[in-house]
DNA sequence: TGCGGTCTGTTCGTTGCCGAACAGACAGGT
DNA sequence: ACCTGTCTGTTCGGCAACGAACAGACCGCA
């Protein structure tokens, strides 16, 4: 990716915002803004979908619930991305569920309208295609995350995460929250962060944790986050149009 | 799926063999059949792929190397798919790479034809993405099981895939090679397979592993085994045409 | 028939995470 | 200001998997 290559403003949807305006319009109108309170389930496993959704603030985490009970995340999607790819690769379900994990606003798009519009080829077609090579990287890359990497490790790549897709450094998040997406215990989460709180690199009361020093988290994190902040970055970056959508948007 | 679903004869390739006559003959003489032996690398991390490749008998495992040396197998291919998603995905390269766990026979598209054959649009398209949103199961399950199950689960499962993809209840693979796709030290192999045959599950001899049990296997296995069975099944079901290839192809 | 390399079995101690149970602390509503 | 529910901190034992090192077994080849 070029060096200087950067996000649009992280309050709009970056796959909608690439489009150039004459492929935007006639979507435009055609789209919903909701509001997605925190834990709100998008959908669950073999459901079949109403809308994708295109999310702005809001942040929706991917996990599986197993037999036991026990869950993990196999994915999160923000505003780079979409959630809902089944809809236009096909199969209309997923042995997953969607949850939000971040509350915030995301553009919604009707389940047909969102097929057609992924039919009509042109460059929303190619866009969304190189968003779905992006997710797999993540599901991959979580995938070797957790057989070989700490939970601490762990939990700074998912603070990392989240922090990206953040305006502020101020993560609304609770321990038992973090330890539902990594798929561990309370407890566990409990010690890592109590590390990274010592150590100086974040601070937290009851649900808010604020970052303090982001390059040591990259430090302790995995290189997982890397990859995957990478490979994203370079699938999307050609194919981005980054024209700023009209500042009526929300 | 319905319950008459059943896979197409093993020796073919299966999303090749779902093609019309008509999309598939222009196709045909630009496929070149190639031997692939067991270790060879189709592709590395962030190599650009020269070729696609349609496995018929042989079995591809998409797996990344952690930085420690570690390594985790993230999805495996066989007749019922295709290597190579990211050349019609876009980006041309991925961070994972491909290397040959079972040794057999493959189909291969060079690099721009696949790209030309994907663009076409017919079904091969359809047929195509269906495939990749089935990977995508099979890697967040992947992620969830390697989160959630013990070594014996994930062994059985894996075995389980194994020989699925194979005409024999005999699969070739040394106890090495077994714990290098799980992610896992060798000697937690011997001990699970140790126990499997204790219990009459399996035998095996240097490198050779003879399924007794195949229902015993699946009952010891995780729920993952099924769930990506089912939901493969699902989504290629009704885009498979599931007329044989000409008895001439290997 | 013997040699050599590969594959398998087994031994230590160690460690990271689990499971359960409980105590304290904070925030927000009435 | 209180009370209640939620969030965080800490304890215990237990277990599965790790890391390292080595012994034995088997197969193929010379």
């Amino acid at each position: 990716m070029p060096a200087s290559f950067t996000f649009p403003s992280p309050n709009q949807n970056h796959l909608l915002g690439a489009l150039p305006p004459g492929e935007f319009e006639p979507l435009s109108a055609q789209l919903e803004l909701v509001a997605l309170p925190l834990g709100k389930m998008l959908y669950g496993p073999d459901e079949q979908l109403q809308h994708a959704y295109f999310p702005t603030t809001s942040i929706v985490s991917l996990h599986y619930i197993v037999e036991s009970g026990a869950s993990a995340e196999t994915a999160s999607v923000g505003s780079e991305g979409v959630v809902g790819i089944s809809l236009f690769m096909g199969g209309d379900t997923t042995s997953s569920s969607a949850v939000v994990q971040t509350a915030g606003h995301a553009y919604r798009l009707e389940r047909r309208l969102m097929k057609a519009a992924f039919n009509a080829g042109g460059l929303l077609q190619k866009i969304l295609l190189r968003y779905t090579q992006s997710l797999l990287t993540q599901m991959a890359q979580t995938a070797v995350c957790n057989r070989h990497h700490s939970v601490e490790q762990q939990l700074c790549r998912s603070l990392l995460q989240t922090l990206d897709r953040m305006p502020s450094s101020e993560l609304v998040m609770t321990q038992e929250l973090l330890a539902s997406l990594l798929g561990v215990r309370r407890e566990g989460i409990t010690v890592a962060a109590g590390n990274l709180q010592r150590d100086g690199l974040i601070s937290y009361r009851r649900g808010h944790i604020a970052v303090l020093d982001r390059a040591g988290l990259e430090a302790r994190s995995c290189e997982c986050y890397g990859v995957v902040k990478r490979e994203c970055a370079r699938l999307l970056s050609d194919v981005l149009y980054r024209q700023p959508l009209p500042s009526t948007r929300h």
